[in-house]
This record gives C-alpha cells, sequence and structure tokens, in this order.
RNA sequence: GGUGAUGUAGCUCAGUUGGUCAGAGCGGCGGACUCAUAACCCGCAGGUCGGUGGUUCAAAUCCACCCAUCACCA
C-alpha cells in the first residue's frame, strides 16, 4: 500500500422515514457498508455518510394517521431504522437527516445559485385536488380505472395490468385515495429546473463517471426522447422546506433528498476538523465522492443530481454505483409467502454475519438482481463460512493450545503456500475496489479449500502422537493459523464482527489490509473459542413463518416473540377493574388520570387514552388492569399500574373491557 | 405499449473479442479419515446452455422471432 492516500466520501441512498428496514434495504447498506471498511482497511480517508428522508406527502399523510407530527414519526422511524443498520454492523460516519438546518441552508443555497444563472423558472401547471382534504395529489394518490385496458383500481400515473402510463386526468373515475372524493383540476404555479439545458454536460460527465454500462444505455434512451425540465415545487400543506420568497411552495422532496449527502456531511465536517466540506464538494478536488443507489432511483442520480450540482457551482459525483433489488427464492418479496422479512426479524432469528457473507458472496457491479434462497442460504453459509473457514482455525488451534501452551512456531512450514495466500491480496483487493465482492469471496474459499487440504495433508492427528514429529505438529498448526488469519483479513469488511473476534484469538490490536502481508509467528494466541454458530434450517423457517400474514399479525407475533413460560406470565397480576374516575391532566398532553377500583383496593393510573377516549365516557367503564406493576413515579404524581389497550397509537387506541357480571378485584388468568 | 435486462447441471452461479466452454461451488452417490461446529479429504455429474429459425467451416457466445421473469417510462 504504497500509494497515497485516497479521501473518499460514500452515500448510500437515504432511507425514506415512514417503514421498517427490510432484506431488500439492507443489500444496499451492506454493500456500501463493505466498501467503506475496504477503503478504510486499505488506509484510506473514506467517510459513509447518510440521513433519513424526511420530507414528502406519504410522510405527512402518515403522521396525520398515527396522530403525531411529522418531525415525531420522522425521529421514532429513523432511529429505529438506525437501530437495524447497527445490527448489522453497517457503521455509518454519520446518520442525519434531512429535515436539519444544513440541509435546508443547501437546499436553498442550490436553488438561489440555480436561480441566480437562469436555471429556475415557473410555469402554471394544472394538477389533481381534493377538495375534502384540501391538497394537492401526488399521482400515487389518485386511483382509477385505466383509460386503456379499463383495469380498475390503478395509479394515476400508469396501469399495473396493461403498463400505460398517463396522467391522473386521463383515468377513468378518479378517486382521491386519501378522502375517497373526486378530485378536481385546480392550476397552481410550479417551479421547473431547467434540465435541457444540462445535455451536452451530462453526457460528459456520463463519460467521464465511468458508469456501468447497463446504466449508460439506459441513459442513452433518456437521451434520445430528450431531457425534460424537473418540476421542483410542491404546494401547500406539503412537509418540507419552502421555497425562498414564496409563503406556500415548498421543495419537491426529491430535491432535497440528495442534498441530504451534502447536509449529513457537512454535519459531520463541523464536528471534524480533520474533513473540510469544500475539498469535497467544490469543483477542482482530487477527492473522490461515490453514490450507492438501488437501480430504481438511477434517473434522480445521474440526470437531475449532477445537473443541480453542476448548475449550482458544486462539483458532481466521480461516479453512482448501482445495485438490483433482492428477491427471496426467486421471486418478488411478498408478505403472503413470508418473504417480506424485516431487518428486525431476521436478526431476532439469524445471525447478521450471515447475511453480510451471503450478500457479499453474491454481489458483482451489475445492476442485476440477487437472489436470497433460503436454502441456499443455510448451505452456503455453513458449507463456506463454518466448514471451510472458520474450521481452519477449529482444527489448527486445539493442539497449538493443548501442546505448546498457545505459543506459535517461530516460522511456517510451508513460506510458499503462505505467499500464495498473502500474494492474493491486490487480486482480491482489486476485486472489492470494483465492487465484484463476488469474485473476491470466490477467491478466498479457493484458498480456504486449499488450507484445509494442507491440513488433510500434514495429518496433524497423526503427528501429535508421535514424541519426535510434535515440532512439525507446531509448525503445521502455525501455518494453518496462519492462512486462517489471512483470510479473516481479507473477510474484515464483509463479517466485520466475525472478523474482530479472529483478532483476538491471535491477540492483535489492529489489523489493516497489508497486516496480511507477513506471517504471525512466535506470538501466543488465545484460546479458540466457535467464531460462528451455523445456521439452524428450523430458525429460518420460524423467521418466514413470523413474517407471513398481514402486517398487524406480524407486527404482533413480534411483540409476542419470544416465547415466555406460562410461570412467567402467572408474574403478570392482571385484574378486573372499574374506573372511578377520570380525569384529565393539566400540562400532560396524552395522560388522564384513572382511578381504578380493584376491589379491596383503590389506585391511580396515568393513561396514555386521552387522544382517543373522553373522561366521561370512561367513568364506571370495566377494564383490565395490571394490578403488580412496579409503581412509577412521573411528573404528574405516581402511576400505581396500568390499563391494557390495543392498537397504534393516536385515535386508534381501543381499551380492553370486561363482560358484564365481572367484579372489580377478579384475578385474571 | 415502448425501452432495457435476465433465462447455463437439483440449488447458487462462472463462461473475456464465436473454435478443448459445456464449467465451479453446494446438494446427491461411493470411498477415506477422525484434528475440527458429522466439519475436512478423494472419486463420480452427460445438463438439447429458455424455444424456434438463421449467419458461419464452427455458436451458450452473432442475427430474427417467440416464451418466461424483472426493471424503467421523469
Amino acid at each position: 500500500m504504497s500509494q497515497e492516500i485516497r479521501k473518499i466520501m460514500i452515500s448510500s441512498a437515504l432511507p425514506y422515514a415512514n417503514g421498517d428496514i427490510h432484506m431488500g434495504h439492507l443489500v444496499e447498506y451492506i454493500q456500501s457498508d463493505i466498501w467503506s471498511r475496504f477503503q478504510k482497511l486499505r488506509g484510506h480517508q473514506c467517510t459513509y455518510v447518510c440521513a433519513a428522508d424526511a420530507h414528502g406527502t406519504p410522510i405527512m399523510i402518515r403522521a396525520r394517521q398515527e396522530g403525531c407530527s411529522p418531525e415525531e414519526l420522522v425521529e421514532r422511524v429513523s432511529a429505529e431504522q438506525y437501530k437495524d443498520f447497527e445490527s448489522f454492523d453497517v457503521s455509518f460516519d454519520n446518520f442525519y437527516t434531512t429535515h436539519s438546518p444544513e440541509n435546508e441552508e443547501l437546499t436553498c443555497r442550490i436553488f438561489q445559485e440555480l436561480k441566480k444563472r437562469g436555471y429556475i423558472y415557473t410555469k402554471t401547471i394544472e394538477q389533481a385536488y381534493d377538495e375534502k382534504e384540501e391538497m394537492f395529489l401526488p399521482d400515487r394518490f389518485v386511483n382509477g380505472t385505466c383509460p386503456r385496458c379499463k383495469a380498475v383500481n390503478q395509479y394515476g400515473d400508469a396501469c399495473e395490468s396493461c403498463g400505460a402510463t398517463y396522467t391522473p386526468n386521463e383515468l377513468i373515475d378518479p378517486v382521491s385515495v386519501l378522502s375517497d372524493s373526486t378530485p378536481v383540476w385546480r392550476e397552481s404555479e410550479h417551479y421547473f429546473f431547467r434540465l435541457s439545458a444540462f445535455s451536452d454536460q451530462l453526457e460528459e460527465w456520463i463519460k467521464t463517471a465511468n458508469l456501468h454500462q447497463n446504466i449508460v444505455s439506459k441513459l442513452k434512451e433518456w437521451f434520445d426522447v430528450g431531457l425534460q425540465d424537473w418540476d421542483i415545487s410542491r404546494d401547500s400543506p406539503y412537509f418540507g422546506f419552502t421555497i425562498p420568497g414564496t409563503a406556500d411552495k415548498y421543495f419537491y422532496v426529491w430535491l432535497d433528498a440528495p442534498v441530504g449527502y451534502l447536509a449529513s456531511f457537512l454535519n459531520y465536517c463541523e464536528r471534524n476538523s480533520d474533513l473540510v466540506f469544500d475539498d469535497y464538494w467544490m469543483p477542482g478536488t482530487d477527492t473522490e465522492v461515490y453514490h450507492f443507489i438501488g437501480k430504481d432511483i438511477v434517473y434522480f442520480h445521474t440526470l437531475f443530481w449532477p445537473a443541480v450540482l453542476a448548475g449550482a457551482g458544486f462539483r458532481t459525483p466521480t461516479s453512482v454505483f448501482a445495485h438490483g433489488f433482492l428477491t427471496v427464492n426467486g421471486k418478488k418479496m411478498s408478505k403472503s409467502r413470508g418473504t417480506f422479512i424485516k431487518a428486525r426479524t431476521y436478526a431476532d432469528h439469524l445471525d447478521p454475519t450471515c447475511l453480510r457473507y451471503y450478500y457479499a458472496a453474491k454481489l458483482g457491479s451489475s445492476m442485476e438482481d440477487i437472489d436470497l434462497n433460503l436454502d441456499d442460504f443455510v448451505a452456503r453459509v455453513n458449507s463456506d463460512l463454518v466448514g471451510k473457514f472458520v474450521n481452519i482455525a477449529s482444527r489448527c488451534a486445539g493442539f497449538i493450545s493443548k501442546r505448546f501452551d498457545g505459543k506459535l512456531s517461530n516460522e511456517l512450514d510451508d513460506s510458499a503456500l503462505f505467499e500464495k495466500f498473502s500474494g492474493a491480496s491486490e487480486e482480491i483487493a482489486n476485486h472489492v475496489e470494483h465492487r465484484e465482492y463476488s469474485k473476491a469471496i470466490k477467491k478466498i474459499m479457493t484458498l480456504a479449500d486449499l488450507a484445509n487440504r494442507y491440513i488433510d495433508e500434514k495429518k496433524p492427528w497423526v503427528m501429535v502422537k508421535q514424541e519426535n514429529q510434535l515440532e512439525e505438529l507446531q509448525l503445521v498448526c502455525t501455518q494453518g493459523l496462519n492462512m486462517f488469519r489471512v483470510l479473516a483479513i481479507y473477510l474484515t469488511p464483509v463479517i466485520p464482527t466475525l472478523a474482530k473476534n479472529a483478532q483476538a484469538l491471535f491477540n492483535e490490536s489492529e489489523w489493516v489490509w497489508s497486516s496480511a502481508s507477513e506471517p504471525l509467528l512466535g506470538c501466543k494466541i488465545d484460546k479458540f473459542k466457535p467464531l460462528l454458530k451455523r445456521v439452524d434450517a428450523a430458525q429460518v423457517k420460524t423467521m418466514v413463518e413470523q413474517s407471513k400474514e398481514p402486517e398487524i399479525h406480524s407486527e404482533l407475533a413480534e411483540q409476542q416473540s419470544p416465547h415466555i413460560s406460562i410461570d412467567e406470565f402467572a408474574k403478570i397480576d392482571l385484574r378486573v377493574a372499574r374506573i372511578e374516575k377520570a380525569e384529565v391532566v393539566k400540562g400532560a398532553d396524552k395522560l388522564l388520570q384513572l382511578t381504578l377500583n380493584l376491589g379491596d383496593d383503590q389506585r391511580s393510573v396515568f393513561a396514555g387514552i386521552k387522544s382517543a377516549y373522553g373522561p366521561t365516557e370512561l367513568e364506571g367503564r370495566l377494564v383490565v388492569a395490571v394490578a403488580n406493576l412496579k409503581p412509577r413515579k412521573m411528573k404528574f404524581g405516581t402511576s400505581e399500574g396500568m390499563v391494557l389497550a390495543a392498537g397504534p397509537g393516536g385515535k386508534e387506541i381501543f381499551l380492553l373491557s370486561v363482560d358484564s357480571g365481572a367484579k372489580p378485584g377478579m384475578k385474571i388468568k
């Protein structure tokens, strides 16, 4: 690694903050994370940024449905998403949000720059408008009958049945999905970005960005049709940033979303003095910027985005890396088949290391879809990782610990063989650099086969029985462990947790890519502990079962897991209670103070049900209460239990009721 | 509908510019071994390379059409 240190910034597409992370998302984050870790391991400076994609109509509507503000929704959802990423060892240098001051400032700045240079103009367009909800409707929020094939219940932009594309006002019997009312057509002034002015610049950029052939041919199609200008504004109500100089116009989420890459990076720079924003984002630098994205958003990242950047006086990305989608068992992910698997569900049952390995073993640099075949997954991970890779260490370390007090010999048994391993460094690095992970993995596994064959030929289990062969035994096992160590270093970006444990086995504090070039000799190693458990097909089955059925059911199932024993259940003292008094709590938005009659006992309980129930409708009602819940001191007093209710929150909270005849204080079992 | 991609052994996939390219890993079968998380090692695969037609001395590899799957159409 004699080359100079590269300065690289990479991003993954920003996850939209209105849902859970699933196995499909993880393809991209794992792909990017491997690349980021690899660059760092090679000694380069690589900054990996991401953020919550916070704006837009869907988030606004969802928040409204849940009875919270969009800010609250985004905060809650993206915190969950971040936890999921963490559990899969996806290690961002910064995970920020597009709903941030930095992003607003940058977005406005870009807009002002574009405007100043004449790339922004306004035009009045006609759009579907929901009079009941008093808002303009995105195409997807209008349903109707396809004008061509007459298929019913199609989106406002395209027919899933015959593939026709159209605008919502061409639909027969259009209906707003928000209110079921018939939309009207209303005029509004919109802001447009003059994408058409960037044809030449973009064609030039496409060449220098060295985009994948598939993307290039895709782009060619678009160029052939001719670039259309881009509508970058939305009308109120909208969750987003207000366009400067307007009162009720907002930036379209797809304008400020990619700016979120800059904002997240800027926010990181503000906290890290060794990074300078302009070094990465002003023209004429030798830093590198790459965006990892899915093939569905190639359009935004290879046309709009570089054009917007160039038009506003920023540098354009060095390149854009697009991957394909994930299929599970050869088909689109499906909730009814149980193959719509959330990251959380996977992590509850299986080891994220295994998924990282499996994805790496399948990923190349192309936009082709990759398939997560669950049977293949079990076989592949168990065979490669446990049977081949970890096995090398497993079959050598025991001898070293038992016979040589954990000490490695001072030389190798076969340095030529070792050099086959260390010498593969650049070939493997080259594959990873070009995102040909599957080729890198294949090479590594070929070497693992070689190591196992070597051990088989040397037969250390025979040597251990001959006093005069002990020295050779130590050499052979040292050789084996060193071959394992080299492979573990190569695999560090792919399976960081396992690699860290392997590193601990060798009592080493830090690995860099070049650590693989020299063998580790004469040192003491730790006692070998199993580095990875094999995947149990039964757990995969459970995971799929738990992912089945409509969402509500699967959420319920997830909440129920893990199983508890009847004894554990019996610890919960559930009682019938009568609400004697229900009062509004001064200063609390969500709480009602309930006075419960539990037979011979009276309790005061604070319940977060105000959004769904008024005090008067509760008094006298029988409910289910947890009688032995540890009292909890709150700002407004002490809560001495809780009442049971179901539902997601907001208006949708449903108290459990008790059939008439039950008496307060009765135990529920 | 238009455009693009994919379709190779039971499974997952390699096959650079047409000529030992019909392959690898896993599974399966047979054998060997017992150090290792029943792992590892040796041997065994005849799959009309989605279908049909064409170009060529020669095609999985080029062309046309068809079928299936998928994506994009701002």
